[in-house]
RNA sequence: GCCGUUGUAGCUCAGUUGGUUAGAGCGCCGGAUUGUGGAUCCGGAGGUCCCUGGUUCGAGCCCAGGCAACGGUACCA
């Protein structure tokens, strides 16, 4: 057997683990400082709660993980947390305070090929309102996403949450002859076009909308077939961006004329840029821009996204775009479909495990901050002994310092160097000859390595016995304490 | 799905026109040092050369098919 680990998942680091766990927490205080609720769904839904878009019957695990219960029923391991929200909702709507405002994190699953950055387990953390239709929702989400941004550590400029409508979009669409259910196809061609257009250029997105374009890989992607003019129309909308927001929204009205939908899109965009206006949040941390599409079914009106400005280097140093990090919208139809009645909502998702790659490479990720234990090395393994040893972690312990015993099989040289690899700062040492005399002796780990850099001779290294002190075994927690705090005392110095 | 690149020790990689026991660096384990991390020196373990078939006296190397990883692209509710 071959110990292997499943392609797009990963193994998650200690550090890791803590780091994501304090980005989660600045995230999670400025939703609870907005009054979102904590609220916590399943990783596991029945398949058909998850998005109209079922899996195919015959390939059920398509974009995916499903399975079959024991009833024969097809579930499925959630691919994002906005459908089991809505799930949630919908199943206690009458209890639920109206509007719900919750927020969730968690880990979700997609069943596809995996890519640099791209796992197909991921965690994302989510806020949304359920049950107001107003766009005043919609611009707090915007808003409270900058928040996020801020509070992760991205500086100001660094970042941008760029906000679109989806109706304004099915206003040109429809202003150029794309509208009804037979153009469906077709619409979510140009769609598609309109959201590569920061990948491939304005005229990657003309080739996209015309007849097709051919990349540098060689691959073919068939275009939506539009003639020049309708290009020229949803080119003229995508290019119309909001540094300038009334010129953007005198452009985007003119992409949409002739279409009542694109009009109440653009009037709607023009409330969220006054809103946002009024809270001061336009000095380039919030932007109106029509080439926004984020996914492309369930949004009904307001899309936003958040993207990362800073030049990124990624592992090999190279500078990536780094792109969304989050983003969101309005779903009026996402909750509705479990009940009879209208129910809008709006609210966003954070790619935690994406912006952490960000903050990682940005270098703006403290990690560091962790002591490793204080070991206690293990001489004697009789009964005795070892009680004492056992006291003393349990002392160290009790006094706030993280300690253990050594619980390995190996002698007293191997033990140095376990505690020396773990990066522990101190380790605790008594033999038969300390234990007669009640001592024990500390070693400070940290000092003897930075000493060891001067000592090239084993035998004067050792005879030295670099950065260790005997005291008696009553001051073990009171001198451990005082080489903690020097050490901490000289990281703050560096 | 399509296009491309790459598969040799735990890791990074050499390996000549096809030639006998497949190498290096790093890492790991042990010793020099019965109780002191690092450095140094010495020693050791570790291989289905991705798989299957073919060509050949002989294949890590050549050929065909497959698999996998990586990268790009498409899809991503």
């Amino acid at each position: 057997m071959k110990a292997r680990l499943p392609r797009g998942f990963v193994d998650r680091s200690p550090d890791d683990i803590r780091a994501v766990d304090r980005m989660v927490g600045k995230i999670r205080e400025v939703y609870e400082l907005y009054g979102f609720e904590p609220a916590d769904q399943p990783l596991i839904e029945y398949t058909d709660a998850l998005g109209k878009f079922l899996p195919d019957q015959d390939r059920p695990n398509e974009g995916v993980f499903s399975f079959q219960d024991d009833d024969e029923q097809w579930l499925s391991l959630r691919y994002d947390l906005t459908a089991p929200m809505a799930r949630f909702v919908a199943e206690n709507f009458e209890k639920l305070p109206k509007p719900f405002r919750s927020y969730r994190s968690g880990w979700v699953f997609r069943n596809e090929k995996p890519g640099p950055g791209r796992f197909r387990q991921f965690m994302q953390f989510d806020a949304d309102t359920v049950g107001t239709p107003g766009v005043a929702a919609d611009a707090e989400m915007a808003m409270m996403m900058a928040d996020v941004m801020e509070a992760v550590g991205i500086a100001r400029g660094d970042y941008v949450i760029r906000v679109n409508n989806r109706k304004v979009l099915d206003g040109v669409l429809e202003a150029i002859g794309l509208g009804g259910d037979d153009n469906a196809g077709r619409r979510l061609t140009v769609l598609r076009a309109v959201d590569k257009l920061d990948k491939v250029g304005p005229e990657g997105v003309r080739d996209l909308l015309g007849k097709g374009r051919l990349d540098e890989s060689g691959d073919f992607t068939k275009g939506a077939g539009l003639d020049a003019a309708q290009a020229d129309r949803v080119l003229l909308l995508t290019s119309s961006t909001g540094d300038d927001l009334a010129g953007a929204l005198a452009a985007m009205r003119g992409a949409v004329a002739g279409s009542a939908r694109g009009e109440e899109g653009v009037q709607e965009l023009a409330d969220i840029g006054a809103m946002v206006a009024a809270a001061g949040y336009d000095d380039g941390r919030i932007k109106i821009d029509p080439s926004v599409v984020r996914g492309l079914e369930y949004y009904t009106g307001p899309v936003y996204e958040a993207e990362l400005l800073a030049e990124i280097p990624n592992d090999e140093g190279k500078i990536v775009r780094f792109g969304s990090v989050g983003g969101g919208g309005r779903y009026d139809g996402l909750v509705s479909r479990f009940r009879g009645e209208p129910v809008p909502a709006t609210g966003f998702s954070i790619g935690v495990s994406r912006l952490m790659t960000a903050l990682k490479n940005l270098g703006k990720l403290d990690t560091s901050d962790v002591i490793q234990p204080v070991v206690v090395l293990v001489m004697d393994k009789d009964t005795e002994s070892l009680g004492r040893y056992q006291k003393m972690v349990s002392d160290l312990r009790r006094a706030g310092i993280r300690a253990e015993m050594y619980l390995g099989g190996a002698g007293m040289k191997a033990q140095l160097k376990y505690a020396d690899r773990r990066g522990c700062p101190v380790a605790v040492i008594q033999g038969g000859d300390e234990r007669e005399k009640g001592e024990v002796q500390i070693k400070d780990l940290i000092e003897g390595a930075r000493m060891s850099a001067e000592i090239s001779d084993n035998a004067e290294w050792r005879a030295a016995r670099p950065a260790q002190v005997t005291v008696p075994e009553t001051d073990l927690v009171a001198e451990v304490k005082k080489i903690l705090d020097a050490q901490a005392a000289d990281r703050a110095g560096q």
